[in-house]
DNA sequence: CGGTAACTGCGAATGAGTCGCAAAAACTAA
DNA sequence: TTAGTTTTTGCGACTCATTCGCAGTTACCG
Protein backbone atom coordinates (compact mmCIF):
# COMPACT_ATOMS: atom_id res chain seq x y z
CA UNK A 1 0.00 0.00 0.00
CA UNK A 2 2.49 2.67 1.24
CA UNK A 3 4.84 2.49 -1.98
CA UNK A 4 7.49 5.55 -2.36
CA UNK A 5 8.34 4.39 -6.05
CA UNK A 6 9.35 6.96 -8.54
CA UNK A 7 9.02 5.31 -12.21
CA UNK A 8 10.01 7.14 -15.56
CA UNK A 9 6.96 8.81 -15.99
CA UNK A 10 4.65 6.94 -19.40
CA UNK A 11 5.87 8.48 -22.48
CA UNK A 12 6.10 7.88 -25.39
CA UNK A 13 9.39 8.02 -26.17
CA UNK A 14 10.28 5.73 -22.91
CA UNK A 15 7.88 2.83 -23.97
CA UNK A 16 9.40 3.41 -27.39
CA UNK A 17 13.24 2.62 -26.20
CA UNK A 18 11.91 -0.59 -24.56
CA UNK A 19 11.10 -1.32 -27.80
CA UNK A 20 13.64 -1.13 -29.51
CA UNK A 21 15.86 -2.88 -26.67
CA UNK A 22 13.55 -5.96 -27.89
CA UNK A 23 13.58 -5.82 -31.27
CA UNK A 24 16.99 -5.46 -30.96
CA UNK A 25 17.06 -8.97 -29.58
CA UNK A 26 15.21 -10.38 -31.85
CA UNK A 27 12.26 -10.23 -29.97
CA UNK A 28 8.67 -9.21 -31.58
CA UNK A 29 6.51 -6.44 -30.10
CA UNK A 30 3.38 -7.31 -29.72
CA UNK A 31 0.26 -5.22 -28.61
CA UNK A 32 0.16 -7.25 -25.39
CA UNK A 33 4.03 -7.09 -25.18
CA UNK A 34 3.70 -3.33 -25.60
CA UNK A 35 0.61 -2.80 -23.02
CA UNK A 36 2.41 -4.46 -20.59
CA UNK A 37 5.23 -2.49 -20.60
CA UNK A 38 2.89 0.42 -20.85
CA UNK A 39 1.16 -0.94 -17.24
CA UNK A 40 5.12 -0.54 -15.90
CA UNK A 41 6.12 2.44 -17.06
CA UNK A 42 2.51 4.10 -15.71
CA UNK A 43 2.43 2.06 -12.47
CA UNK A 44 3.24 3.87 -8.91
CA UNK A 45 4.66 0.85 -7.96
CA UNK A 46 5.40 -2.71 -8.21
CA UNK A 47 2.27 -4.55 -9.79
CA UNK A 48 1.04 -8.20 -9.46
CA UNK A 49 0.40 -10.14 -12.74
CA UNK A 50 -3.16 -10.34 -11.98
CA UNK A 51 -3.18 -6.07 -12.05
CA UNK A 52 -1.67 -6.33 -15.11
CA UNK A 53 -4.12 -8.50 -17.00
CA UNK A 54 -6.70 -6.14 -15.87
CA UNK A 55 -5.62 -3.70 -17.15
CA UNK A 56 -5.06 -5.50 -20.53
CA UNK A 57 -9.41 -6.33 -20.46
CA UNK A 58 -10.90 -3.65 -22.55
CA UNK A 59 -7.84 -2.52 -24.61
CA UNK A 60 -6.78 -5.96 -26.22
CA UNK A 61 -9.43 -8.10 -27.60
CA UNK A 62 -8.54 -10.98 -25.81
CA UNK A 63 -6.11 -11.13 -23.30
CA UNK A 64 -4.97 -13.61 -21.02
CA UNK A 65 -2.81 -14.12 -17.63
CA UNK A 66 -0.45 -17.13 -18.45
CA UNK A 67 0.55 -14.66 -21.60
CA UNK A 68 1.09 -11.74 -19.24
CA UNK A 69 3.41 -14.25 -17.24
CA UNK A 70 5.53 -14.82 -20.30
CA UNK A 71 5.78 -11.79 -21.12
CA UNK A 72 7.05 -10.42 -17.84
CA UNK A 73 8.79 -13.55 -17.61
CA UNK A 74 10.83 -12.53 -21.36
CA UNK A 75 10.51 -8.91 -20.15
CA UNK A 76 12.99 -9.73 -17.07
CA UNK A 77 14.70 -11.92 -19.28
CA UNK A 78 16.17 -8.63 -21.02
CA UNK A 79 16.69 -6.83 -18.19
CA UNK A 80 13.96 -4.45 -18.51
CA UNK A 81 11.74 -5.72 -15.50
CA UNK A 82 12.45 -7.41 -11.94
CA UNK A 83 10.27 -8.83 -9.52
CA UNK A 84 9.68 -8.34 -5.88
CA UNK A 85 8.31 -10.90 -3.53
CA UNK A 86 6.72 -9.48 -0.43
CA UNK A 87 5.78 -11.51 2.00
CA UNK A 88 2.53 -13.41 0.96
CA UNK A 89 0.47 -12.45 -1.76
CA UNK A 90 1.70 -12.83 -5.55
CA UNK A 91 4.94 -11.84 -7.01
CA UNK A 92 4.97 -8.04 -8.04
CA UNK A 93 6.67 -6.58 -11.39
CA UNK A 94 8.32 -3.41 -11.63
CA UNK A 95 10.71 -1.72 -14.22
CA UNK A 96 14.45 -2.88 -13.45
CA UNK A 97 15.78 0.12 -14.25
CA UNK A 98 15.23 2.58 -11.23
CA UNK A 99 17.44 0.20 -8.99
CA UNK A 100 14.64 0.24 -6.45
CA UNK A 101 15.43 -2.22 -3.39
CA UNK A 102 12.44 -2.83 -0.43
CA UNK A 103 11.70 -2.51 2.58
CA UNK A 104 8.70 -4.12 4.09
CA UNK A 105 6.64 -4.32 7.47
CA UNK A 106 5.84 -8.12 8.48
CA UNK A 107 3.07 -6.38 10.60
CA UNK A 108 0.85 -4.04 8.33
CA UNK A 109 2.29 -5.11 5.09
CA UNK A 110 3.44 -1.71 4.13
CA UNK A 111 6.43 -1.29 1.60
CA UNK A 112 8.66 1.11 1.45
CA UNK A 113 11.08 1.61 -1.53
CA UNK A 114 14.60 3.27 -1.45
CA UNK A 115 17.73 3.56 -3.89
CA UNK A 116 19.51 1.13 -4.11
CA UNK A 117 22.61 2.96 -2.36
CA UNK A 118 20.28 3.66 0.84
CA UNK A 119 21.08 0.39 1.57
CA UNK A 120 24.78 0.41 0.89
CA UNK A 121 25.62 0.84 4.30
CA UNK A 122 23.62 -1.92 5.32
CA UNK A 123 24.94 -4.43 2.87
CA UNK A 124 28.74 -3.19 3.79
CA UNK A 125 27.99 -4.02 7.42
CA UNK A 126 26.08 -7.56 6.24
CA UNK A 127 29.34 -8.46 3.72
CA UNK A 128 31.45 -7.79 6.45
CA UNK A 129 30.14 -9.82 9.05
CA UNK A 130 29.25 -12.96 7.35
CA UNK A 131 30.56 -12.53 4.21
CA UNK A 132 26.90 -12.31 2.17
CA UNK A 133 26.43 -9.88 -0.57
CA UNK A 134 23.05 -8.90 0.57
CA UNK A 135 20.07 -8.36 -1.93
CA UNK A 136 17.04 -6.78 -1.25
CA UNK A 137 15.46 -6.77 -5.09
CA UNK A 138 14.05 -10.27 -4.88
CA UNK A 139 13.28 -10.03 -1.63
CA UNK A 140 13.00 -7.28 0.40
CA UNK A 141 14.40 -6.07 3.85
CA UNK A 142 11.73 -7.36 6.26
CA UNK A 143 10.82 -6.23 9.55
CA UNK A 144 8.18 -3.84 11.94
CA UNK A 145 7.85 -0.24 9.95
CA UNK A 146 8.25 2.66 12.70
CA UNK A 147 4.64 2.38 13.29
CA UNK A 148 4.16 -0.89 14.05
CA UNK A 149 6.87 -0.80 15.94
CA UNK A 150 5.96 2.16 17.96
CA UNK A 151 2.64 0.16 18.79
CA UNK A 152 3.92 -2.79 19.51
CA UNK A 153 6.95 -1.13 21.74
CA UNK A 154 5.18 2.07 23.97
CA UNK A 155 1.88 1.56 25.42
CA UNK A 156 0.26 -1.87 25.57
CA UNK A 157 -3.02 0.16 25.95
CA UNK A 158 -6.07 -2.67 26.38
CA UNK B 1 21.04 -27.99 2.59
CA UNK B 2 23.81 -26.05 4.80
CA UNK B 3 22.21 -25.54 7.58
CA UNK B 4 24.21 -24.46 10.99
CA UNK B 5 21.00 -25.61 13.33
CA UNK B 6 21.31 -26.82 16.63
CA UNK B 7 18.18 -28.20 18.13
CA UNK B 8 17.64 -29.42 21.26
CA UNK B 9 17.82 -32.76 21.87
CA UNK B 10 15.11 -35.49 21.14
CA UNK B 11 14.94 -36.17 24.96
CA UNK B 12 11.19 -37.53 26.42
CA UNK B 13 11.77 -34.83 29.00
CA UNK B 14 12.13 -31.80 26.25
CA UNK B 15 9.18 -33.24 24.16
CA UNK B 16 7.13 -33.78 27.58
CA UNK B 17 7.76 -30.15 28.15
CA UNK B 18 6.53 -28.97 25.28
CA UNK B 19 3.26 -31.59 25.52
CA UNK B 20 2.79 -30.00 29.07
CA UNK B 21 2.91 -26.29 27.31
CA UNK B 22 -0.39 -27.71 24.78
CA UNK B 23 -2.06 -29.05 27.67
CA UNK B 24 -1.94 -26.19 30.52
CA UNK B 25 -3.50 -24.46 26.92
CA UNK B 26 -6.10 -26.35 27.06
CA UNK B 27 -5.27 -28.44 23.81
CA UNK B 28 -4.61 -32.16 23.70
CA UNK B 29 -2.29 -34.28 22.59
CA UNK B 30 -3.04 -36.67 20.03
CA UNK B 31 -0.77 -39.38 18.58
CA UNK B 32 -0.30 -36.92 15.57
CA UNK B 33 0.36 -33.58 17.32
CA UNK B 34 3.27 -35.71 19.62
CA UNK B 35 4.96 -36.43 16.57
CA UNK B 36 4.98 -33.62 14.83
CA UNK B 37 6.29 -32.24 17.66
CA UNK B 38 8.88 -34.93 17.96
CA UNK B 39 10.00 -35.13 14.82
CA UNK B 40 10.70 -30.90 15.28
CA UNK B 41 12.68 -31.69 18.07
CA UNK B 42 14.77 -34.59 16.02
CA UNK B 43 15.29 -32.40 13.51
CA UNK B 44 18.84 -31.32 11.99
CA UNK B 45 17.27 -28.03 10.37
CA UNK B 46 13.89 -26.54 9.55
CA UNK B 47 11.59 -29.07 8.36
CA UNK B 48 8.62 -28.94 5.31
CA UNK B 49 5.19 -29.92 6.31
CA UNK B 50 5.48 -32.63 3.65
CA UNK B 51 9.17 -33.88 5.39
CA UNK B 52 7.00 -34.58 8.34
CA UNK B 53 4.40 -35.97 7.34
CA UNK B 54 6.76 -38.42 5.53
CA UNK B 55 8.17 -39.06 8.71
CA UNK B 56 4.71 -39.70 10.24
CA UNK B 57 4.13 -43.08 7.69
CA UNK B 58 4.04 -46.50 9.47
CA UNK B 59 4.34 -44.76 12.90
CA UNK B 60 1.01 -43.70 12.75
CA UNK B 61 -2.43 -46.08 11.40
CA UNK B 62 -2.99 -43.01 8.58
CA UNK B 63 -1.66 -39.69 8.30
CA UNK B 64 -2.65 -36.92 6.24
CA UNK B 65 -1.05 -33.65 5.03
CA UNK B 66 -3.54 -31.25 6.36
CA UNK B 67 -3.47 -32.47 9.62
CA UNK B 68 -0.07 -31.90 9.68
CA UNK B 69 -0.43 -28.47 8.33
CA UNK B 70 -3.25 -27.68 11.60
CA UNK B 71 -0.68 -29.09 13.82
CA UNK B 72 2.20 -26.82 12.77
CA UNK B 73 -0.20 -23.80 12.84
CA UNK B 74 -1.80 -24.85 16.18
CA UNK B 75 1.85 -25.27 17.40
CA UNK B 76 3.21 -21.79 16.16
CA UNK B 77 -0.22 -20.34 17.86
CA UNK B 78 1.14 -21.91 21.21
CA UNK B 79 4.68 -20.48 20.53
CA UNK B 80 6.39 -23.76 20.00
CA UNK B 81 7.39 -23.52 16.94
CA UNK B 82 8.31 -20.96 13.90
CA UNK B 83 8.32 -21.58 10.21
CA UNK B 84 10.68 -19.14 7.64
CA UNK B 85 9.89 -19.25 3.65
CA UNK B 86 13.37 -19.70 2.15
CA UNK B 87 12.26 -18.33 -1.24
CA UNK B 88 11.00 -20.72 -3.39
CA UNK B 89 10.13 -24.20 -2.15
CA UNK B 90 7.31 -24.90 1.03
CA UNK B 91 7.87 -23.36 4.34
CA UNK B 92 9.90 -24.74 6.68
CA UNK B 93 9.11 -24.89 10.31
CA UNK B 94 11.39 -25.36 13.27
CA UNK B 95 11.19 -25.05 17.10
CA UNK B 96 10.95 -21.96 18.28
CA UNK B 97 13.10 -22.28 21.16
CA UNK B 98 16.70 -21.91 20.00
CA UNK B 99 16.37 -18.22 18.41
CA UNK B 100 17.84 -18.62 14.95
CA UNK B 101 17.70 -16.17 12.29
CA UNK B 102 18.36 -17.00 8.79
CA UNK B 103 20.88 -16.16 5.79
CA UNK B 104 20.08 -17.38 2.76
CA UNK B 105 21.96 -17.41 -0.74
CA UNK B 106 19.82 -16.22 -3.80
CA UNK B 107 21.54 -18.58 -5.97
CA UNK B 108 22.89 -21.84 -4.58
CA UNK B 109 19.54 -21.44 -2.27
CA UNK B 110 22.16 -22.56 0.91
CA UNK B 111 20.48 -21.57 3.94
CA UNK B 112 22.32 -20.50 7.32
CA UNK B 113 21.06 -20.43 10.81
CA UNK B 114 22.49 -18.03 12.91
CA UNK B 115 21.73 -16.77 16.36
CA UNK B 116 19.20 -14.25 17.18
CA UNK B 117 22.42 -12.12 18.32
CA UNK B 118 24.38 -12.13 15.46
CA UNK B 119 22.39 -9.63 13.32
CA UNK B 120 22.11 -7.39 16.51
CA UNK B 121 24.38 -5.14 14.70
CA UNK B 122 22.59 -5.10 11.56
CA UNK B 123 19.28 -4.38 12.89
CA UNK B 124 20.67 -1.82 14.96
CA UNK B 125 21.88 0.00 11.84
CA UNK B 126 18.34 -1.10 9.92
CA UNK B 127 16.93 0.53 12.71
CA UNK B 128 18.94 3.74 12.53
CA UNK B 129 18.54 4.37 9.29
CA UNK B 130 15.09 3.53 8.85
CA UNK B 131 13.39 3.00 12.13
CA UNK B 132 12.74 -0.27 10.70
CA UNK B 133 13.06 -3.69 13.13
CA UNK B 134 14.53 -5.86 11.22
CA UNK B 135 13.54 -9.44 11.49
CA UNK B 136 14.81 -12.61 9.68
CA UNK B 137 12.96 -15.15 11.45
CA UNK B 138 9.66 -15.76 8.87
CA UNK B 139 12.04 -13.82 5.68
CA UNK B 140 15.62 -14.78 5.52
CA UNK B 141 18.58 -11.89 4.76
CA UNK B 142 18.90 -12.90 1.42
CA UNK B 143 22.21 -11.94 -0.74
CA UNK B 144 25.04 -14.09 -2.13
CA UNK B 145 26.91 -16.30 0.11
CA UNK B 146 30.38 -16.09 0.24
CA UNK B 147 30.85 -18.99 -2.28
CA UNK B 148 28.62 -17.99 -4.69
CA UNK B 149 29.83 -14.39 -4.27
CA UNK B 150 33.78 -15.12 -5.17
CA UNK B 151 32.95 -17.39 -8.40
CA UNK B 152 30.50 -14.13 -9.80
CA UNK B 153 33.34 -11.67 -8.77
CA UNK B 154 36.84 -12.77 -9.66
CA UNK B 155 37.62 -15.29 -12.52
CA UNK B 156 35.22 -15.04 -15.11
CA UNK B 157 36.83 -18.55 -16.22
CA UNK B 158 34.78 -19.91 -19.20
C1' DC C 1 -17.75 -45.23 31.56
C1' DG C 2 -20.04 -41.54 29.11
C1' DG C 3 -20.33 -36.98 27.09
C1' DT C 4 -18.53 -33.33 24.48
C1' DA C 5 -15.22 -30.64 22.60
C1' DA C 6 -11.10 -30.94 19.95
C1' DC C 7 -8.81 -33.57 16.38
C1' DT C 8 -8.40 -36.41 12.28
C1' DG C 9 -8.84 -38.11 7.50
C1' DC C 10 -10.63 -37.42 3.36
C1' DG C 11 -11.67 -35.05 -0.66
C1' DA C 12 -12.44 -31.01 -2.79
C1' DA C 13 -11.10 -26.12 -3.36
C1' DT C 14 -7.91 -22.28 -3.59
C1' DG C 15 -4.24 -19.23 -5.47
C1' DA C 16 -0.16 -18.56 -8.01
C1' DG C 17 2.10 -19.91 -11.61
C1' DT C 18 3.39 -23.13 -15.58
C1' DC C 19 2.81 -26.03 -19.76
C1' DG C 20 1.26 -27.98 -24.23
C1' DC C 21 -0.77 -27.10 -28.22
C1' DA C 22 -3.13 -25.34 -32.20
C1' DA C 23 -4.47 -20.90 -34.05
C1' DA C 24 -3.06 -16.16 -34.79
C1' DA C 25 0.15 -12.49 -35.16
C1' DA C 26 4.80 -10.25 -36.31
C1' DC C 27 8.46 -9.75 -38.73
C1' DT C 28 11.45 -10.98 -43.17
C1' DA C 29 12.50 -11.49 -47.70
C1' DA C 30 10.85 -11.68 -52.27
C1' DT D 1 2.04 -7.22 -51.21
C1' DT D 2 2.36 -11.37 -50.28
C1' DA D 3 4.29 -15.79 -48.82
C1' DG D 4 7.01 -17.92 -45.43
C1' DT D 5 8.98 -18.52 -41.01
C1' DT D 6 8.96 -18.05 -36.20
C1' DT D 7 7.14 -15.92 -32.14
C1' DT D 8 3.25 -15.15 -29.46
C1' DT D 9 -1.17 -15.85 -28.04
C1' DG D 10 -5.32 -17.92 -25.91
C1' DC D 11 -7.10 -21.64 -24.02
C1' DG D 12 -7.49 -25.36 -20.99
C1' DA D 13 -5.36 -28.45 -18.20
C1' DC D 14 -2.00 -29.06 -14.66
C1' DT D 15 1.21 -28.43 -10.66
C1' DC D 16 2.40 -27.31 -6.02
C1' DA D 17 1.66 -25.58 -1.43
C1' DT D 18 -1.83 -24.82 1.44
C1' DT D 19 -6.61 -24.43 3.21
C1' DC D 20 -11.46 -25.75 3.96
C1' DG D 21 -15.72 -28.42 4.95
C1' DC D 22 -17.44 -32.07 7.07
C1' DA D 23 -18.42 -36.44 9.00
C1' DG D 24 -16.22 -39.68 11.89
C1' DT D 25 -12.73 -40.31 15.84
C1' DT D 26 -10.42 -39.52 19.97
C1' DA D 27 -8.64 -37.24 24.07
C1' DC D 28 -9.79 -35.58 28.13
C1' DC D 29 -13.29 -34.17 32.07
C1' DG D 30 -16.51 -35.65 35.19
Amino acid sequence: MTTTHRSPALTAANVEAAVEALRERGLRVSAARRLVLEALYGAEGPLSAERIAEGLEGRLPRSDLASVYRNLETLEEVGLVRHVHLGHGPGLYALAAPEHEYLACESCHAVRSVAREELDGIRAQVREQFGYEARFTHFPLVGLCPNCLAESEGHAHP
